[in-house]
DNA sequence: CCATACCCTGGAGTTACTATAGGGTCAAGC
DNA sequence: GCTTGACCCTATAGTAACTCCAGGGTATGG
């Protein structure tokens, strides 16, 4: 890649106006780690930006705005495999919001399935927990350690989420 | 007046001593796998059972109790760090139950964590789903696009649970 | 000239497994 | 006796999304 002798059709740098910054001020603004920005790099969801005769990483504003897009869907718990999705679609975005909203479907989907999972859980937990209530010394008689050797948990079912 | 004095009950189970298995039928029975197994003992979290002239590892009916306990507490969402010190309280259990109540009653706050960060996570993504719902078809006018670039992000701090 | 605060690359560590590769053992069937 | 298949063994590498070194180079203020 790298910039074409004809003239772009939409200029992607103008060093007049252009605010340029190294990592750690990217990383910060975006609020996020100096590695992590080299590691979005390695993995390809955010392109390589020019290096200084130092050999810097020198990022402009289009960098910090995707920078940005990339950690709020990380905040929204989306994985790298459907950012990476997301920003294909967004560079190419003649498809119009149809695939990016069925992505979003899903991944609210994947969050509703978690939820439930955990309440479930929790449910579980408490239910073993109220066991172990009164005071007692003898391991024969503790509920708790009973109830974990003895309760029968139906296979793990099988991941409807990527979410932990 | 019966055979014999000397009834050869050993054919018989006798569940106190000797049920002895090999790798793949503890697996099987406690719901894993043997690369799970394995995996366990490496770990430290399952005793290295004794071997046959073969080298096959064979396990009796207390190594399936405490493979059990295991798999039930990651079935509870618990870490390898959680379960270890379950095992060693467990072992040592004249403490009494109060440290096992305190370590489920964490993990019980875990999980509640964990719940309140999703739904609040679902409600943002519904709120930048509700952006797109009419159909554009420019990039400048998308609200998903737009949302995830500008939407300021005040989450990432801390986790509060081992949860994913 | 020196301290310090940045920047660089490359590689290892994290969690709880899962999945090979490359071999050994055992019982049944031909 | 030989083969087939189902088991078993070890050891290593891979997964997700970072995080944390080690071992260097560079920029700046006093």
């Amino acid at each position: 890649m790298g910039p074409s002798i004809t003239r772009p059709v939409r200029d992607i740098e103008r060093p007049d106006t252009e605010k340029l910054m190294k990592i750690g001020e990217l990383a910060k603004t975006a609020g996020t780690t100096v590695e992590t920005v080299r590691y979005y790099e390695k993995e390809g969801l955010l392109p390589a930006p020019d290096r200084g005769l130092n050999n810097y990483r020198s990022y402009g504003p289009l960098h910090l705005e995707r920078l940005r897009l990339i950690r709020n869907c990380r905040a929204l718990d989306m994985t790298h495999e459907e950012i990476r999705t997301i920003l294909l679609l967004a560079d190419n975005h003649e498809a119009g919001c149809g695939p990016i909203n069925d992505l979003f479907d899903a991944h609210i989907s994947h969050v509703d399935a978690r939820i439930e999972e955990l309440l479930q859980l929790k449910s579980q937990l408490a239910e073993i927990r109220r066991r172990c209530l009164s005071a007692h010394p003898d391991t024969e008689e503790c509920g708790i350690l009973h109830g974990l050797s003895e309760m029968q948990v139906d296979e793990r079912p099988e991941r409807h989420t990527h979410l932990g």
